[in-house]
DNA sequence: CATGAATGAGCCTTCATTCAT
DNA sequence: AATGAATGAAGGCTCATTCAT
């Protein structure tokens, strides 16, 4: 039997990579589970099986399975931070940069349904989940009063953005899960309605 | 071994009841522990205990614990619906309708925030509770065209108000689950914004 | 398929007892696991599948392995402690009753044996069982006291007392295992001895 | 990616030694954690990491756990036997002799208290460590028969020296485990009634 | 010689569900 | 109608062991 040959024929999956590269792909395939089958139809076994390892790798990365959902969602909130603060950035009128907030915000909801659909019984149940979930939500309204500073208009208070955050998230995930669809609204006046709402905000 | 001897041994007997009494029993359980641990923190033995019964009495009234949970969120429904009809139709000021109704709404979350907290994820995940969930959605969004047209302002739309519904909801959730609170928002402040958007749809 | 002729075929187990039977059960079948591979040898499925029941049961009745070893343990340290004191008080000669208290070791050592193996490991590291055995060890050294206040001989001490105890302890577990045979010792001239022994506590 | 560049992030280089010398470290290292946790509560990754080492080390010289064990088992014994035949030619009166094997008993017992914890379920379960194990009784037996002859009184029997070397080792095991304290017994009484038993034999 | 990432069998444990009484 | 002992599939998690580098 040619060693070549074996040795082709082998290795159908990465043994051996850096711990950072294997944790990368825990995540990566936890999040793509919870996506699909949500946070409790996944199990720590399957996350490792998806990723193209063994169950046991999945103790040397994460405690347990709170603490990989936590790292996947971390991912996805650095990932759209990026996002936004690059969309805030790249310039161009502001009902331009509205809807792109807006268009990024349904795209990462749409991305990250399954996990956002277990988000809220998590942060319900796990304190450090809600941690995170509160830290997430502090920084979004950072972020609001800056730009509002920015621009002058003083009208504004934390309490209403919060307020206006509450309704893009909840917008999003109703047109990340079918909702709209589901009961024949239509998608486009949804979205222009938000485009809306955040160059109001801009201005 | 005389029967008689084991028959009082026995004692007390066990409770009897009309199976809706029971079976209302142990819904009302249901909702208790869902709004305490959740549902995936809720087993269905317990269920049954809390409610007074051993485990078998819950599978004469419910196929599955997905099943008590719809049966749970209905008697919620229903019990909001009627409230919020009770409101509509009470008279008084545009103004003060609008604070009944939010005032209502808050209490609703925050007396079903555990529930609630779960029920995204089993929208996501059952198709039953999903078309359930559709259902109240659409009940609301034909109640809120039923107003608008008494009144005659044709201005807003199916999709306006289905925004305005998941605004509802999810400052409704934020207020129960603390988010405020954590978050050193005015609770207050957040209830007169809701208020004041309820009643311009109210006018 | 007539109904009588499968309900005899069936039930090749008794399912449903009452729960001091099936516990009963549990410990009898756990004892015999450790005593035929040793505590570490032993899992829960087993213990539960060698009583006739599912894995479930176990945890019915005990919260961990530990605690039904220590369970089987105090069954068989109540029944030689009775079976110590019907000896001690059936009368005869001193050498008698000597003879008969070693063979009962002897046989209570043999039937315990595998449980015995595992005994200074689990005293070692569970605080439970080392409490449990301590007790033992008490109630023992409290027994030699009374049996030797009533005979009159103030010559030996508590130390002593137990010195001889180990001794007893460790020979009965040296025939249990079949250390003598291996050894190529005689099993009766080790008897006569610890006979000697117990004989002149006694006299 | 430059050779040198990664070598050099390898730093420190990983230790080098004789096989021998790595055998040596390991064997101290399972022998400590042994003796703290047990057998059971020791896992060879850890005895690897313990002795300065990475998991794969472990398997290059031993085949499994329970080898090392025999190889710290056998460091031990071999000490402790050293230290005995040190003992006995090094002269002085029987009783100074006796007091001085009775010291070194109760010091190796209380060195290795948690390996010997460990020892008599690993005799009971695995054959290898069974056989070692009756291999240093026979030498025991040996030792005392040899000593007994030089000095000529041949009322004893190898019976009566195993059950000797029982009552030694029982008890040198209770005083390193704490049971005398526990029972609130006098150490040194026992100690001396060692000593005593011992000089017996020497005499 | 040494590394350490990865394996995977297998034990521990829970809990939705059944069924004989 | 109710009981509650029992089920057993399914995860959670560990750890002795391997092997590519």
């Amino acid at each position: 039997m040619p060693d070549t040959l074996e040795s082709e024929l082998r290795l159908p999956r990465p043994r051996r990579g850096s711990p950072a590269q294997t944790r990368e792909r825990l995540v990566a395939a936890a999040a793509k589970l919870f996506n699909r089958v949500g946070y409790h139809g996944t199990d720590s076994n399957r996350i490792a099986r998806e990723a193209g390892y063994s169950p046991g790798v999945f103790y040397k990365h994460f405690a347990d399975k709170r603490e990989i959902f936590l790292a996947a969602y971390q991912t996805w909130v650095v990932s759209e931070w990026k996002a936004v603060e690059g969309e805030l950035s790249s310039g161009g009128t502001t009902h331009a940069t509205a809807r792109r907030l807006v268009a990024l915000t349904v795209d990462f909801h749409t991305r990250w349904r399954g996990l956002r659909a277990s988000l809220m019984e998590l942060v319900f149940t796990d304190a450090k989940v809600r941690r995170f979930y509160r830290e997430q939500r502090r920084r979004q309204l950072d972020l609001m009063a800056s730009i509002r500073s920015k621009i002058g208009g003083p009208r504004h208070r934390r309490e209403e953005d919060a307020i206006h955050l509450f309704t893009m998230e909840r917008t999003g995930d109703a047109i990340a899960q079918g909702e709209l669809r589901d009961l024949g609204l239509d998608r486009e006046v949804v979205i222009e309605a938000l485009i809306k709402k955040v160059a109001a905000l801009l201005a």
